[in-house]
DNA sequence: CTGCCGATTTAC
DNA sequence: TAAATCGGCAGA
């Protein structure tokens, strides 16, 4: 249905990374679609938060990306070998992002399965099932998302978050869902900002 | 240019 | 519990 554009990343990023939980992130490749139902998700403010990359103002080659227009694609590699998946939220010049740290494929398994796995869906075990896509790096494996994709815009057709997609019967997320809160992962070097509570995630 | 370190994952 | 593995970044 509605396909999200940069009006909807425009405000708060907690706020905006609570709201992303549910919906549904859409990976075009050719004539394949992976659909990915974001299950978690945390927020990074650079104004605050020392865990940002961007923390006061800091302004380098990678950094630039979260300065620009809400909705667009932020992917860094981390550990030489896995990539990390934001959208960029907030007003344009504003650095700040919602970090997606996982979700279930709901469409695409096949593929998802062969990029993260080299085997077809039906080949894998119950626990590579289970694993998927059920943390950042191994979401962006399974979606073939790296930084080719940095500074993508806003609902390009190659990777764009949805509300709903009634022609693969996935449904409109309801207006309201539970969700768990609680710290960052993986960012112990973060002093004071280590304690935000700015992971959000859904029940499993 | 050098050296350290990471918003992770996996194997031992 | 520790290795894998390399780009980003600060400092010299």
């Amino acid at each position: 249905m509605a396909r999200l554009s940069s009006g909807f990343f425009l405000r708060d990023t907690v706020e905006t990374a609570q709201d992303l939980l549910g919906r549904y992130l859409v990976r075009q490749l050719g004539q394949d679609i992976i659909v990915c139902r974001i299950t978690e998700a945390e927020a990074y403010v650079g104004a605050i938060d020392k865990a940002c990359h961007a923390y006061g103002g800091k302004m380098t080659e990678r950094t630039r990306t979260l300065y620009a227009a809400p909705g667009t694609v932020y992917v860094y590699m981390i550990y030489g070998m896995y990539h990390c998946l934001n959208l960029v939220t907030e007003a344009e010049g504003v650095a700040a992002a919602v970090l997606i740290r996982g979700g279930e494929i709901v469409y695409g398994q096949d593929t998802a399965a062969m990029l993260r796995f080299g085997v077809p869906y039906n080949r894998l075990t119950s626990v590579q099932r289970r694993s998927l896509s059920n943390g950042p790096g191994k979401l962006c494996k399974a979606l073939n998302i790296d930084r080719a994709l940095n500074n993508l815009p806003p609902a390009d057709d190659a990777l764009y978050v949805t509300d709903a997609l009634p022609e693969l019967s996935l449904p409109e997320r309801p207006v309201t869902l539970p969700f768990h809160t609680g710290k960052r992962i993986g960012i112990d070097y973060a002093q004071e900002a280590v304690d935000f509570p700015w992971r959000f995630w859904l029940e499993h």
